[in-house]
DNA sequence: TTCGTAATGAAACCGTTTTTCAATAGTTCT
DNA sequence: AGAACTATTGAAAAACGGTTTCATTACGAA
């Protein structure tokens, strides 16, 4: 069909971050560009490490820097657009922020990284009462389940051997 | 006074931990007694990393390769005597578990790194009940609430201009 | 168009964590 | 207590995620 909803999304977006940059003194480069398309592209309850985005980038024949990536991320954490989340082992997770997705949180597998994404505004509001009454400004609250999910629950059990490391 | 209170369960903490490695077949060691003694001595609300748990040993004489530290945290996780958090930047922090310690939630400061604990019993509630609710079987949760502390709140407004990196 | 400088890519670098491997030392069995 | 089995160890090397450096490029204001 062909309607190409996403690319009429995509130059509101657009504009939309060009004038956040400029307003700072920050550039509209064709990089940051086209992180943030692959953002608006990815399903809701996917997120994104710099490697993962990378790699998407240049499947996509982009040449852009890994370096490129990192630096784009953190000016997108602190300009609000993004948020970063500590969800798994070593790695850094991204994902569009809050106003454009709601706030919610994670129930993730420790054995096969099966993320599930939940909502409870309680959380939410202890973030922002615990940090205000001690007189802290809130930047971002996260709150993570780790577990594990059903099908890894048998395995599991089977394999307490795995627990050594050598 | 020499009470030795922390001998007495030292005494006992060793013999349970003692046990708890043989049932599951691994081996009670000088390296994993002394690492677990380090957590003991370490009041609450201090996190410890590996580096630091290194340090403290060194100091005491004792001739612990770093290697043996990771190997030996990860299996304490293993065991649920130890619990892992993800509170600052690029490394990993520990703290003894519950049942051994209170259940609670951290408040960073992302400037300065400063550490505040509270209890929430309903977070923790929702946590099992999400993972009850989807036949996970919850190993752990955390919430953390990433903030600017009061003193660094006036610094950071100034410098906005950190935001670019080059 | 020109100019100033923010931003870029490549490569070097950094700190943390993991892996490798030969040597050591808990555990169990006799 | 001694022997045998093998989990664990320390040291060094490697891996890993992320950051910095620096010469070059390209936004965007004038």
């Amino acid at each position: 069909m062909e309607t190409n909803g996403l690319k009429v999304n995509g130059i509101q977006y657009s504009e939309a971050l060009k004038s956040l940059l400029n307003q700072e003194g920050f550039r509209f480069t064709n990089q940051r560009q086209k992180i943030l398309e692959i953002f608006k592209n990815t399903s809701e309850g996917h997120h994104l490490s710099a490697e993962e985005i990378y790699q998407q980038l240049s499947e996509q024949g982009e040449n852009i820097g890994i370096s490129t990536i990192y630096r784009a991320l953190h000016l997108m954490v602190k300009l609000g657009l993004v948020q970063e989340l500590g969800l798994a082992e070593g790695r850094k997770y991204y994902e569009l922020s809050s106003p454009f997705i709601d706030q919610h949180h994670h129930l993730v597998c420790v054995q096969c990284g099966d993320v599930q994404e939940f909502e409870e505004d309680f959380i939410t509001k202890v973030g922002i009462s615990e940090s205000e009454s001690r007189g802290y400004s809130l930047l971002n609250c996260q709150f993570t389940v780790f577990a594990l999910c059903p099908s890894c629950q048998s395995l599991y059990s089977e394999q307490t051997d795995d627990i050594s490391h050598n």
